[in-house]
RNA sequence: CGGGGUGUAGCGCAGCCCGGUAGCGCGCCUGCUUUGGGAGCAGGAUGUCAGGAGUUCGAAUCCCCUCACCCCGACCA
């Protein structure tokens, strides 16, 4: 590609909408447009990053036995009537009537039309396992789209759906799509880390997310470096403390805590740590208002809250006209001792003894409350986030914490939708079944911010080799005033694109500095300059955009005439 | 949806308090010079000051309404 003809947008500045690394280097580079809030066109450099991205995800579903076809974006309501979403789904789905008043939606996912195609398909368990995959734009109707395409409400998605006749033939296409997950973030040169998930409102059994790690990622993750164990702290478990709960100590008293809501200001006032006091959290419960403890240093988990029974779905916490109904006193001063409600525990404040807690009554608090002698032994749950340094679940080491950014996840459906849709199969004996569902997605368009999130420096984009829009840049110094410069230029380009490499062969009339600068800010991985200062001695400059190390590079100097043997020994993937 | 903020040239911003002829930098166009790290000089083009309604002799500026966008919290690839 030659870039005169070509189309580079560069920008010094970034637009002011952007917060992310990524978002601001997407826009600066000139990879994307917006048009409206989450809504993002991508322009030639962009759409050609993300072309590669596909082509790897498409390469390894089809190595992984997975068939690519193409569902309709738009899709009828009565699909999503039949499985219960187009209530369920809710405001995230765009909605809208065609003609003649019939109710459709912009695709939010594929699961409703991909069992409709296996219910008119499947017949016999001889045709399974089966695995369909499609690479499309989906449209999720965000609360707040932010960070350019991180969360846009358009987006590049690779969705795949497997059919089983049981659960060990969803099992085993499950490990394969994990493992091709694997080969895909490899091959696109991520830091990355699979997790166990939460199965969230979809349900089903089994389920992993892969992140890409990086410290602006809106997830957090909880992991052993001592073993496998990982998993989004949505789900990691928070064991019990090791030691038992220690024998009352302290006698109950009230104490005036006048003007004192938090935690911290309570703590301050008694001089006491966070972790000597609880925290009460009043939520909406199915049955009237309920009590969450969990210790006052630590976080409610509202994943593992909306798994305690009489807890409502979806989780709120109650208003503050609520709490003063329920305990009759405003948030800040509300404890458990005589409270009327149902009461659960996470794991470490049942271990706790002579421990600090509201009085229910409007500046008041108690101090040395203990179980068993002040109120009622609770019902016990784990309530709340991992933290780092707290012992992992499989008792091997402590966890650590890092954020990352989802880019896929693999899901064990079961039958939920095959049932709800009536999706069945005849067994060896003849006998009707429902099929076992598999889903696994992959974020494409999510893929290419992350990547920069992970690969960039003060100058810009960093693409890994296998994303890479042009995997070699020609800057040529002089293009249009030297015959010299032209002919060399020219002559390494025609060799290494009719060697089958994605060349951007720098041609425009601009000052050398420009030009690196893009070079640079775009991100192309290898670059040769071309000149006349070094063609008289019949040399041209190589560098790459950084070493293996990640580090700066300096210029080397290369023969001409040796240059394309060179170049293709360091194009090779 | 709740809370905060911003809308002025393609992009980044000043001007707004204290009403009086719309400005700066980058980019863009023309010419000359320059040509190995975002050039210099000279000339030039570009605005429904987000939209609507109001106050006023006069509104980018003050008042009201609407819209859009961004940031912080509850959803998800």
């Amino acid at each position: 590609m030659l870039a005169s003809q070509f189309f580079i947008s560069t920008t010094k500045e970034a637009p002011s909408e952007a917060e992310l690394v990524s978002h601001k280097l997407m826009l600066r580079a000139g990879l994307i447009k917006r048009l409206g809030s989450g809504l993002y066109t991508w322009m030639p450099l962009g759409l050609r990053v993300l072309r590669r991205v596909e082509a790897v995800v498409r390469e390894e579903m089809n190595r992984a036995g997975a068939i690519e076809l193409l569902m309709p974006a738009v899709q009828p309501a009565e699909l999503w009537e039949e499985t219960g979403r187009w209530a369920l789904f809710g405001p995230q789905m765009l909605k809208f009537k065609d003609r003649h008043k019939r109710d459709f939606c912009f695709g939010p996912t594929h699961e409703e039309v991909i069992t409709d195609i296996a219910r008119r398909e499947i017949r016999s368990y001889r045709q399974l396992p089966l695995n369909f995959y499609q690479i499309q734009m989906k449209f999720r109707d965000e609360i707040r789209p932010r960070f350019g395409v991180m969360r846009a409400r358009e987006f590049l998605m690779k969705d795949a759906y497997s059919f089983h006749p049981n659960k060990e033939s969803l099992a085993a296409t499950y490990q394969i799509m994990y493992d091709a997950y694997t080969r895909i973030f490899t091959r696109l040169g991520l830091t990355f880390r699979a997790v166990a998930a939460d199965t969230g409102a979809i349900g089903g059994s089994g389920s992993h997310e892969f992140h890409v790690l990086a410290d602006s990622g809106e997830d957090l993750l909880a992991y052993c470096p001592d073993s496998d164990y990982a998993a989004n702290v949505e789900l990691a478990e928070a064991i019990a403390p090791a030691t038992a709960r220690p024998s009352a100590a302290q006698t109950l008293q009230q104490v005036a805590t006048p003007g004192v809501k938090t935690i911290d200001e309570v703590a301050a006032l008694l001089k006491i740590t966070a972790s000597q006091t609880v925290k009460t959290l009043i939520v909406d419960g199915t049955d009237g208002p309920v009590a969450l403890l969990v210790r006052g240093d630590h976080v409610l988990n509202e994943v593992k809250a909306k798994k305690v029974a009489g807890v409502k779905t979806p989780f709120a916490l109650a208003s503050e006209a609520a709490v003063r109904a329920a305990t009759g006193c405003a948030p800040g001063s509300v404890g458990p001792v005589g409270l009327k409600l149902s009461i659960v525990a996470d794991r470490s404040v049942a271990a706790m003894s002579d421990f600090v807690c509201g009085a229910n009554i409007e500046g008041e608090h108690l101090t040395g409350v203990n179980w068993g002698r002040d109120l009622p032994e609770p019902l016990v749950a784990d309530l709340r986030n991992v933290e780092a340094g707290d012992p992992c679940p499989d008792g091997k080491g402590s966890l650590k914490l890092c954020r990352g950014i989802e880019v896929g996840h693999v899901f064990q459906l079961g039958s939920n939708y095959s049932r709800a849709m009536e999706a069945s199969y005849l067994d060896e004996a003849g006998k009707s079944q429902a099929l076992e569902m598999g889903c696994y997605g992959v974020g494409v368009s999510r893929i290419v911010a992350s990547a920069i999130e992970q690969h960039h420096d003060d100058k810009g984009i960093i693409w890994p080799q296998a994303m890479a829009p042009f995997l070699l840049v020609i800057v040529a110094i002089g293009y249009g005033k030297s015959e010299m410069v032209k002919t060399a230029a020219k002559q390494l380009y025609a060799d290494l694109t009719a060697a089958g490499h994605d060349v951007l062969l720098d041609d425009r009339d601009e000052r050398p500095g420009v030009m690196f600068a893009d070079a640079e800010l775009i991100g192309i991985p290898h670059r040769v300059t071309v000149g006349e200062r070094g063609l008289k001695d019949g040399l041209i400059e190589y560098q790459p955009r950084q070493n293996n190390a990640g580090q700066p590079t300096e210029p080397q100097k290369i023969g001409l005439n040796d240059a394309f043997e060179f170049l293709t020994e360091r194009l090779k993937h």
